[in-house]
RNA sequence: GCGGAUGUGCCGGAGCGGUCAAACGGGACAGACUCAAAAUCUGUUGGCUUAGUGCCUACAAAGGUUCGAAUCCUUUCAUCCGCACCA
C-alpha cells in the first residue's frame, strides 16, 4: 500500500512564519553562556544562491540549531559583503547602477534564504555597501594613520588589468588574478596606501597557537607569514652600505659574489656605464621569460660592474643582477654563498664564479651543501660549528655596527587602495598647502558620490564636484582621495557589527561585542586561510589595541567546508550550464530534504558531486518518518529501545560536536529503523525529533506539535545520554538475531535453487534463549517473507519432522524450512 | 622542489589491531503487492561451495611488526590541495 506523501511545502512555510512572528532565533545578551556562529557572509551576486551556499550555510545552520538546544545562548547573523566589482561590472555591462543591483540581488538573497529556513537573527542583518556600515571603515582607517598604521608608499605592485586595479599580496594566487584565473597579473610602481600588518606579524603568528583550526589552516597561515630568524649585515659598495638579509652568517666567508633583484628600484645605481647596456638587455629578456608559463625559469644574470667589500674579511666581491633575487624581500639584495645555497650554486656554474667552501660535511663539487657543520678556511672562526659561528659572526658584526640580528617575515603589507568605484572611500584628501590631510571623524561618512561614468579608469574620478573639497586643516582647495578600500577590508570586523548592528555613535558598543565575540565557530572556505583569515585577525588585535576588544583572536574555531561540483565532477557554472539551483530542488522535495541530502553522503569537508537521488532518498526518509510519527502509538518503555537511544544520543551529540555530520545521519537512520522495527516509547520518539532537528528543523518541528506540545522544539533542551541505560549486551543479541535471519534467507535461497517452494520456518532454541526469540518473531517473518514459530527445544508439541532440534547450540537455535 | 591530505566493493563513503567479505546510502538485479507501476515492502549484489557449512581471493603496490592488520611501521606508486627561487 502506498503512503501518502508528507506536505512539505505547507509545513516549511508554516514553520518559518511561525519561527519569524515569534522570533525564536533573536539573540539578546543575557547571563546564559554565550555560543557564537557564524558563516561567511556571502556577496549577493545577481545569479542568486547556488549549491555550495546552501551547503556551508546549511553547515552553520545544523550548528547554531544543535547550540541553541544545548542551553547556549547563540548569536548566528547573517549579512551581505556587498561592496565589490561584479556590482561594478554590471554597471558597466548592463547599465545598472550599483546601489540597484545590490539592491536587488539581496531581495533574491534573502527570498532563497528564507525559504532554506535558516535560523538567523534577521534583525542584525546589515550591508556593508550601506554608508552606515562603511563609515565604520573609514574610521578604522582614520585610526590606523593616527596609529602610524596606514601610509603611502610606492613600490612595485600587482595589477590586474581586467580588474584594472592594484591587488594586494594575498590576492595573487600562482601569479594570476584571485578573481581571474586566466589573467596574470602585471607589477607596476605606483603610489598606494598600506596597512601595517606586518606590525603584527610575530603575534599572528604567536597566536595560532590560541585557535582550534586544523593543522592545515595553521600550517598555511604560519608558512604565509614566513618567519625567519638571520641576520642582517652591511656590505659596502663605494663608500655606501647596502644591508643584506642572511640566514647563514656562519658562511660569510663563503661569498664570492653578491645578487641584487633585477627589479630592484635602485638596480642601476650599481650598473656601471661599461655593463649598461648589457644589464638592459638582461631586464627586456626577463621581462619576456617572465611572460611565458610559469615552470622552472634558468637562474640568470648579469654583471653590474660594481664591488661589494665584505664586512668580515674585506675581500672584493663582484656584484650580479639576478633573476632569482625577490625584490622585496629582505633587501632584495643577497650576499652569494655557492658552496652552501644550491641557487647561487647554479648561478656560480653558469657565470664560472668561485666556489669557496666553508663548512665541512659533504663535498660541494655536484652540489652546493646546504646542511650544518663545522666551519673551515674561515679565519678565527675555524673549528666552530655552524650553530655557534652563527653567533659569533653576528656579534663580530656587531661590534663593528656592520651587522645585527634580525627577523624577516615573508608577509608584505596590506596593500588596501583599490582604483575602483564600488568600495570605501579612503577618508583623506590632498591639500595643496598641508599634504595628506585626513578628514575629522565627525565629517564620515564620506559617501559614494551617485553620479560617475563608468567605463574607463577610475569611475570616482569622473565626478569633479566631489572630488574637489576643501581642506579641513586650512579651508584651502583639496582633491579627495579616489581610491577606495580593499573589499577584505569590509569583511574583516564585520562580526563585530553583528554584535551592535545599529549603533550610530560607535563602531560598536564594547560590552556588547565582549560578550558576543569572539567567533567560538566560524565556517566557510579553505581558500580564505591566507588571506581574509588573516585579515580579521589583524584586525582584531588592532581594535584590541585600540581598547576596544578584550580577547586576542577573533576565531577559535575554524571549519573548512568541502565544495558541491556538479554530477560529473566539474565545478558548477553557469558557463557550463550545469548549475542546480537550489530554489528547484526544495520546491521538488523540500528544504528538509535538501538539507539532509547535502549532508549525508560525504564528511562536510570534502568535496562532493550532486546527485539528485540522494535528495530523493533524503525524502523517501522524510516521508517514512512523518507517516510513522504522525500516526505515532506511544509503546511502553522497553530497556533495549533505551538502550539503543542513549548509546546513539552519545555518539550523534559527538558527531555533530566535530562536524562529522554525515555519521550523525546514518545513526539517526539506524535508531528510526530500530524504531520502526520494535516500536518506540514516548520518550524515545521525543529524543528521535530533538537529534533529527538540526537536520530537518521543519519536519521534526511539525510533529513535535502533533504530539500534543504546546511550546516550540527550537526552544527545547537537547538530549543527554543516561549512560546507564546504554546494554551492550542487547548489541550482542541483535547480532544473534542477524545471524539467524542469515542463515533461513541463505537456507530458502538453496532450497529455491532446488526447485522447491517454502513458506514456513520452525525456531527450536534454548528455553533460556526463547523469549528472545520470540520477542523477535515479527521480525523474522518480515525480513524472511516466511511466517514463523518459536519452540523451546523440550516442547512436547513441537513439530518437527526433521529433528533439527538436535543441533541447538546456544545463540544458534535448529531451524526447520517447508 | 618543499609541505599537507587522501587511496576501501559498481559508485559515494564508514571502519582505524581480533567479533570484517567490510556499517549506511545510492545504483543494479530478483521477488512480493498490483491491471500496471517511476510508489511501497523483502532479498541478492567478490568467487567457488553448502539445509544454516567450508574454502579461496580481497581494503592502491611491495615488504615488515604481531598469535592476529583494511586498521601499526617502512618504501613505492597514484590523486588532490597549498607554497613555489623568501637567501
Amino acid at each position: 500500500m502506498a503512503e501518502k506523501n508528507y506536505n512539505f511545502k505547507e509545513i516549511e512555510r508554516k514553520w518559518q512564519k511561525k519561527w519569524e512572528e515569534k522570533g525564536i532565533f533573536r539573540a539578546k545578551e543575557g547571563a546564559k553562556k554565550k555560543f557564537y556562529v557564524l558563516d561567511m557572509f556571502p556577496y549577493p551576486s545577481g545569479a542568486g544562491l547556488h549549491m555550495g551556499h546552501a551547503f556551508v550555510f546549511s553547515l552553520g545552520d545544523i550548528f547554531a540549531r544543535f547550540k541553541r538546544l544545548q542551553g547556549f545562548n547563540v548569536l548566528y547573523p547573517i549579512g551581505y559583503d556587498s561592496l565589490g566589482l561584479p556590482a561594478e561590472n554590471a554597471a558597466i555591462t548592463a547599465g545598472i547602477r550599483p546601489e540597484d543591483y545590490t539592491k536587488n540581488s539581496i531581495a533574491n538573497f534573502m527570498k532563497q534564504q528564507k525559504a532554506m529556513g535558516w535560523s538567523y537573527d534577521w534583525s542584525r542583518t546589515f550591508k556593508t555597501s550601506d554608508s552606515s556600515y562603511y563609515k565604520w571603515d573609514q574610521w578604522i582607517f582614520l585610526k590606523m594613520l593616527e596609529k602610524g598604521l596606514a601610509y603611502r608608499k610606492k613600490s612595485s605592485v600587482n595589477w590586474c588589468p581586467k580588474c584594472r586595479t592594484v591587488l594586494a599580496n594575498e590576492q595573487v594566487v600562482g601569479g594570476k588574478c584571485w578573481r581571474h584565473e586566466d589573467t596574470n597579473v602585471e607589477i607596476k610602481y605606483l603610489e598606494q596606501w598600506f596597512f601595517k600588518i606586518t606590525e603584527y606579524a610575530d603575534e599572528l603568528l604567536s597566536g595560532l597557537d590560541k585557535v582550534y583550526w586544523s593543522q592545515r589552516a595553521k600550517i598555511m597561515q604560519k608558512n604565509w607569514i614566513g618567519k625567519s630568524e638571520g641576520t642582517e649585515i652591511l656590505f659596502e659598495v663605494e663608500g655606501e652600505k647596502w644591508p643584506i638579509f642572511t640566514t647563514r652568517p656562519d658562511t660569510i666567508f663563503g661569498v664570492t659574489f653578491m645578487v641584487i633583484s633585477c627589479q630592484h628600484p635602485r638596480l642601476f645605481e650599481l650598473v656601471k656605464e661599461k655593463q649598461k647596456k648589457d644589464a638592459e638587455k638582461f631586464l627586456k629578456k626577463i621581462k619576456s621569460v617572465s611572460e611565458k608559463e610559469m615552470g622552472e625559469v634558468e637562474k640568470e644574470g648579469v654583471f653590474t660592474g660594481s664591488y661589494a667589500i665584505n664586512p668580515i674579511n674585506k675581500e672584493k666581491i663582484p656584484i650580479y643582477a639576478g633573476n632569482f633575487v625577490v625584490a622585496d624581500y629582505g633587501s632584495g639584495m643577497v650576499m652569494a654563498v655557492p658552496a652552501h645555497d644550491q641557487r647561487d650554486f647554479e648561478f656560480a656554474k653558469k657565470y664560472k664564479l668561485p666556489i669557496k667552501q666553508v663548512i665541512s660535511g659533504e663535498n660541494v663539487k655536484e652540489k652546493a651543501y646546504a646542511g650544518a657543520g663545522i666551519l673551515i678556511n674561515s679565519g678565527e672562526f675555524n673549528g666552530l660549528s655552524s650553530d655557534e659561528a652563527k653567533q659569533h659572526v653576528t656579534k663580530a658584526l656587531e661590534f663593528k655596527k656592520l651587522g645585527r640580528k634580525k627577523v624577516q617575515y615573508k608577509l608584505r603589507d596590506w596593500l588596501i587602495s583599490r582604483q575602483r568605484y564600488w568600495g570605501t572611500p579612503i577618508p583623506v584628501v590632498y591639500c595643496e598647502k598641508c599634504g595628506i590631510v585626513p578628514i575629522p571623524e565627525k565629517e564620515l561618512p564620506i559617501k559614494l558620490p551617485e553620479h560617475v561614468k563608468f567605463g574607463k579608469g577610475n569611475p570616482l574620478e569622473t565626478n569633479e564636484k566631489w572630488i574637489n573639497t576643501k581642506c579641513p586643516k586650512c579651508k584651502g582647495k583639496a582633491r579627495r582621495e579616489t581610491d577606495t578600500m580593499d573589499t577584505f577590508a569590509n569583511s574583516s570586523w564585520y562580526y563585530l557589527r553583528y554584535t551592535d548592528p545599529k549603533n550610530k555613535k560607535r563602531i560598536f558598543d564594547t560590552k556588547k561585542a565582549n560578550y558576543w565575540a569572539p567567533i567560538d565557530q566560524y565556517i566557510g572556505g579553505p581558500e580564505h586561510i591566507t588571506a581574509h583569515l588573516i585579515y580579521i585577525r589583524f584586525y582584531a588585535k588592532f581594535l584590541r589595541d585600540l581598547g576596544l576588544l578584550k580577547f586576542d583572536e577573533p576565531v577559535l574555531k575554524y571549519f573548512t567546508q568541502g565544495i558541491v561540483h556538479a554530477s560529473n565532477g566539474e565545478k558548477m557554472s553557469k558557463s557550463k550550464g550545469n548549475v542546480i539551483e537550489p530554489l528547484d530542488t526544495i520546491n521538488k522535495y523540500g528544504t528538509d530534504s535538501l538539507r539532509l541530502a547535502l549532508v549525508s553522503s560525504a564528511s562536510p569537508d570534502k568535496n562532493t558531486n550532486w546527485d539528485e537521488n540522494i535528495v530523493l532518498g533524503s525524502y523517501k526518509f522524510l516521508n517514512n518518518f512523518y507517516n510513522y510519527f504522525s500516526s505515532f502509538n506511544p509503546g511502553k518503555k522497553d530497556a533495549r529501545v533505551e538502550s539503543k537511544v542513549n548509546s546513539f544520543v552519545r555518539e550523534i551529540t559527538e558527531d555533530i560536536e566535530n562536524f562529522q555530520y554525515n555519521l550523525a545521519v546514518i545513526k539517526i537512520r539506524q535508531l528510526f529503523s530500530f524504531f520502526q522495527e520494535k516500536g518506540a516509547d514516548k520518550l524515545s520518539a521525543e529524543i528521535m525529533l530533538k537529534l533529527l532537528y538540526p537536520f530537518c528543523p521543519h519536519i521534526t518541528e511539525e510533529l513535535w506539535q502533533k504530539f500534543g506540545n504546546k511550546s516550540f522544539l527550537s526552544l527545547q533542551k537537547w538530549p543527554e545520554a543516561d549512560e546507564k541505560k546504554i546494554n551492550e549486551q542487547f548489541e550482542k543479541e541483535e547480532k544473534v538475531i542477524d545471524d539467524i535471519i542469515n542463515d533461513i534467507n541463505n537456507v530458502v535461497r538453496i532450497i529455491k535453487d532446488k526447485g522447491k517452494n517454502v513458506s514456513k520456518v520452525y525456531i527450536y532454541s534454548l528455553p533460556n534463549e526463547l523469549k528472545l526469540y520470540e520477542s523477535y518473531s515479527d521480525a523474522i517473518e518480515k525480513r524472511t517473507g516466511l511466517s514463523a514459530k518459536v519452540y523451546a527445544v523440550n516442547a512436547k508439541d513441537k513439530y518437527d519432522p526433521e529433528n533439527k532440534s538436535k543441533k541447538v547450540k546456544p545463540g544458534k537455535p535448529g531451524i526447520y524450512l517447508e
